[in-house]
DNA sequence: CCTAGTGTTGCACGTTTCTGCGTACTAGCG
DNA sequence: CGCTAGTACGCAGAAACGTGCAACACTAGG
């Protein structure tokens, strides 16, 4: 990367995130935490940002306050999803989910990383778009609206011709007795089918998930390689999800 | 490779892939690094590109970038968007490609239209997913990046499937020479795809598209059905245009 | 065919810019 | 108050840069 360049991201990510993290961005985009300070520092010497501890924010205190509340809010998804971006190996093929948390994971996936992303997920393809050393396969298929993902039968069909390392598998509850559920028959299904197109399948639980449940039961809770999650394995919840059985990963 | 070629190149990488890396470039093309930075001091204060260490860059990033791009001749694009919303007939199903054009008429497409909507566009159908009364139908297959568009095997096979009323085609030229034409060979042959599987192909021409053109022909002018422009059809260039046989529409 | 003129190219040199690393300092947190 | 992570600063090496110069090719006119 271009350090020209490298400075019109900077402030591309502050005007639409609110916010730089000097070392995620570093990490991010390959680069290293001195070149990213430097250039901070140097852009807040011409009044472009203020300088913070940790990285560094827009000019405008208004637009502070916003992200701040912001970035609070997406810290807890920020965890799960950097934890399980790090499952996503250099040369290996994964299938990505709907959802926000998986979007979050797309995100945090590293620049330079080389990697096949398969998703069906046009959001998430989208995003998958700013990484230029990932191959990235849309499944496509009839648009589930709600979600913002495909499936159906086209959807089955084009599934069925590949076969990837890992599945990352979003879901809105992970409940001791329901299982891994979601809101959507249909949604389940797909799902479903996706997570007999991969080796390993990992669930995003980020904390708002456990001990949730809704209608339509993805996956029982043994039948997936891990469950990423930021609650604290000696939380109450997350007690009685290993008492059911369930395989919790804590992201760090 | 010719002094007059070796510049066109530049210009042509540094509009597709969004900037210029001198070392690269001398390597890839068995040119020494002096030749390529003389080009590009030269082009730099001939106002074609931005002279950045290491290389160049567009003069506006708003050029390549895809999210920059929006805002670039947003009227003009509305006017387009509007006119060529209004071919998607109730009760009909259209082929919307991608581009900031073609997303500019799935978000005028009225709210309670009810219709099939085909996209190969990531950003077009996650906008869709606005439209409650709109079917829409992702078209799978590898993600192109510049422009993100899927394209590929997949996305002919899913393709070979489908049949539509309309195609609305989104081009980066359409010149009385060089035809409908975009800035890459696979992103054309996959829009000539898209058109066979339509009854009629209308082109999205808003009025910085007329008169140019670029390295790659879709299609030639008398191939479409209609080619939707805010340009007024006594315009010199839609003079030129409509003398070489294409089928100009103009927008309200 | 020769020659002067023009433009392009590669190379050498000194300069500027960028980067990584070591060191010492400081903010935040328990 | 001590620990850790983040930070600033300085320095040295590497990379990229611009400039001047000489060699070369190509053209036009004699």
């Amino acid at each position: 990367m271009l350090p020209a360049q490298r400075r019109d991201e900077l402030l591309r990510v502050l005007r639409t995130e609110g916010r730089v993290v000097a070392k995620d961005f570093a990490a991010r985009h390959g680069l290293s935490e001195d070149s990213v300070r430097r250039d901070l520092r140097e852009m807040a010497a011409a009044g472009l940002c203020q300088r913070v501890y940790g990285g560094a924010l827009p000019v405008s205190p208004a637009v502070v306050d916003y992200a701040g509340r912001q970035g609070v809010a997406v810290e807890n998804k920020d965890r799960v999803a950097r934890r399980a971006a790090a499952l996503v190996r250099p040369g290996s093929t994964a299938i990505l989910d709907g959802g926000t948390t998986a979007l979050a994971v797309a995100r945090a996936l590293p620049a330079d990383l080389e990697a096949t992303v398969v998703t069906h997920s046009p959001t998430v393809a989208a995003a998958l778009a700013e990484h230029p050393a990932v191959k990235v396969l849309v499944l496509g298929g009839r648009l589930f609206k709600h979600s913002v993902v495909t499936s159906g039968a086209l959807l089955a069909e084009a599934a069925a011709g590949i076969w990837a390392d890992v599945f990352l598998l979003g879901v809105t509850g992970v409940h001791p007795e329901a299982g891994l559920t979601t809101g959507d028959a249909e949604e389940a299904a797909t799902k479903r089918t996706l997570a007999s197109r991969a080796g390993d399948t990992y669930v995003l639980a980020s904390a708002e998930k456990i001990g949730a449940a809704s209608a339509f039961r993805v996956l029982p809770l043994g039948e997936v390689t891990g469950i990423v999650t930021d609650v604290p394995l000696d939380d109450p919840a997350a007690r009685a999800l290993l008492d059911a059985g369930a395989p919790l990963v804590a992201a760090p």
